[in-house]
Formats: C-alpha cells, structure tokens, sequence
DNA sequence: TCGCTACGATACTGTTTCGTAGCGTTTCCG
DNA sequence: CGGAAACGCTACGAAACAGTATCGTAGCGA
C-alpha cells in the first residue's frame, strides 16, 4: 500500500499512467499481448517511450498493472436480502462483469499470462480470494437459514456456480450471451432446486 | 483428408514432422507460445529451418499443427453400461485427460490462440462437437431409462459437469489434482442426486 | 544402381522489439 | 515567479525474429 495520503500525486503522473494503460488495455483486448510492444503503447497513448520506462521498469510491468486495473470488482449483495435472492444477485453480478466485451477479450490472456508471469498468478489469486470471501459469507446465510447444510464448502459452491459460465465464456462462440444466460438459470434452477424448503 | 493411402509417405518427412511437433510443444508448454520460434524448434528439434519451411508456410502453420495433434481424444463409454455409469465414465475421462500435465499447460495457450486464429478456433470447435457427440449419446440413455426428462440439453449438461473441472484447472494453483477430484466426486454426485430414482 | 526427393548447413535480408541516453520543453507547486 | 519534477522527442544499440536463397549431401524407392 502506497501512502497517497500524506503527499498528493501529481497530476502528470496520473495522466500519463492512465493513459498508457488505456492504451495497452485497448491493445490487449484487440489483438493480444503480442501486440502490447512498448512503442505501440507509446504511439496510441501520446505518451513518449521515456515516460513509460519512467512509470515501469519493463514492458512485463506494465502487463502486470493492465491486468490488475482490469480485473472487475463484484459487490457484496444487500444484507437484508434472503439467501436465494443473495446467492441470485452474486451468480448474476458476476456473469454480468465476466460478460464485459473487454473481459472477455482479456480473460484468456490472463490466463494464459499467469503462467508464466508468478506476479500475475498472485494477482489472480488474491482476486479469487477476494470474490470466495462474498460467496461464504452468503453460503453461510443459507446454513444459517437451514437452506444448506452447515460446513457446506464455499470453493465447491463457486465452482459448481461460475465453473459452468467460466466454461461457456471460454468456449461458446463470442457474442453468445443467450448462452451464457441460458446457464446462469439452468445452474441456479439446479442448484436451489436440491434444496427444497 | 489427404490421400495417405494410394502412394505411402516418406519415412524422412513423417520423422521430421514428429520431430519438430514435439519439440514445437514442449517449448509451448515450458514457456507458452511466443517461445515457439522457428529457430528454437529447428535448434531443439534438431531439423533445419528450412526443413520447417518446407513443411509449414509459416509459423503460424506449425502452431496449429501442434494444437491440433496434442488435443486429446476420449472415447465413447461401454454401450452396456447403465446410464449412471456411462456419465460417470465420460466425466471421469474428459477430466483424466484434461488433467494431464501437458494439457494443462497447453490449453490456456489454446483458448488465447484461438481469439485470434480462426482456424485454431475451428479446431477447437470441432473438438466440442466431437465429445458432445459422445456426451449426447450418453444424455439420451438417461432419457431412455427414464432417468432424465425428454428433451434435456447435452450442452447444458456438458457445461454443467464439465464447467467445474475446466474452471478448477484454469484457476486452482497446479498439481492441486485434489481439487479437481473432488469437483468431479461433487458435481456427479449433486447432478445424480437431483434425479432420484 | 540410379534418379528423385528430402534434408542439413549456412548465410543473408529486412523488420521488430526492448531498453538507454541526451537534451530541450512544459507543467506543477510552493 | 522560480525551482524542481515530469514530460516529449529523437536517435541509437543490440538482439531476436520471420522468412528466403543456395548448394551440397544423404536416404528412399523403383
């Protein structure tokens, strides 16, 4: 954590940083990281070549921020919301973020990436972390709720939930959203459905 | 189809080919495809560059030829087999292989490929239809044993089953085949439980 | 054995790419 | 307003890379 607290940034450090990932962001979704070179960054940002070593000691560590800014954030759902209604808006958000044109141009080069790139792997990782954290805390409203039962694994949940939409994104044909709506329903119909009241 | 019947090919051409394939996908697999250059295939291959030529136009050819040959296969299940046991058994195969160190290392290389290379794209298709072939087949034994309702969706079945593993192999850390075993266990279990007999 | 085909070795061209360096100019901030 | 920090521009070096060309050699099959 970088203390942007107790001294402001300046504003042409922002300026240059945001637009150099734009660029590299659009580059990437467009025609993959191969096509993320330093001097197409340079070119489609406005930004000189200079700067960007000034920002990054490599052109991996600029992969690395294009990717962390990238990754979608997902909000945890309203507390006051039942459990099946909690676990719809979770399973729905995130298909709605990983159904993003950008995300899904950029989802395969993350992993493949990540591989290679162990900075990248811990990103993801903690990002996964993140996201498991909000789904134990609705699967743990629905042991409290009696809707499953307790010690009820929330890494199996999640897999069992996006595993099917992750599946679809990689593999259906792009521009296939019907598809992947298709799943989310079948998926919850099935999984709430194993629960009855 | 090429015509490998009428006149038998030259052992030295298939020697080379294989050579350069293999060596052509471990260098994908160790370092992903931007190290799967001409001349380090030639080097590690031991075949000349210009051998390379004379069997790809370019390196692109030579990609696809690698995906294409290290895309495993699965076979149908036993035509005896009950339909609880054909469905455990293709599951349990598409997983085995899918688990397969070198798949696992290829196959995130793949699903970014093919964004930007139809023909890989069309292999990759190909390869879907393929196995859900298998998995329909399997799917309409339930509907027979009046195990499953009429009309069920083989592709929503497969991303169902399948969606899990793929996830857990794309994201959980490597070499957790743990993880993918007790998707497997879980998801059969759950999809099996929710159709009593 | 003989011809044809595939192969090896090497060199070479032209391009792309990463990363560095120097120097003048703009922009921020106290 | 003035110093400091960030930036733009350009040129450059070195390596990697795709693809071509040439020529001599080795292996296959009839």
């Amino acid at each position: 954590m970088t203390d942007h607290t107790t001294r402001p940034i300046d504003p042409r450090v922002l300026r240059s940083r945001a637009k150099m990932i734009d660029a590299a962001t659009e580059l990437l979704a467009e025609s993959g990281p191969r096509a993320v070179t330093v001097d197409a960054v340079s070119e489609r940002s406005g930004v000189a070549k200079s700067t960007l070593y000034r920002h990054w000691e490599s052109r991996e560590g600029l992969l690395v921020d294009v990717m962390r800014s990238n990754i979608p954030d997902i909000q945890a759902p309203d507390s006051e919301l039942t459990f099946e209604q909690a676990l719809r808006a979770v399973v729905v958000e995130v298909t709605a973020v990983m159904t993003t044109p950008r995300w899904r141009a950029i989802l395969p080069a993350l992993m493949m990436l990540q591989q290679h790139m162990p900075e990248l792997a811990e990103i993801a990782h903690d990002d996964h972390e993140e996201k498991k954290a909000i789904l134990r805390e609705v699967v743990q409203r629905g042991i409290d709720a009696g809707r499953l039962p307790a010690g009820t694994d929330e890494e199996l949940v999640a897999r069992q939930l996006i595993g099917p939409v992750f599946f679809t994104l990689l593999t259906a044909h792009p521009a296939d959203d019907a598809a992947v709506d298709k799943t989310v329903d079948y998926v919850l119909e099935r999984f709430l459905a194993s629960y009855p009241d």
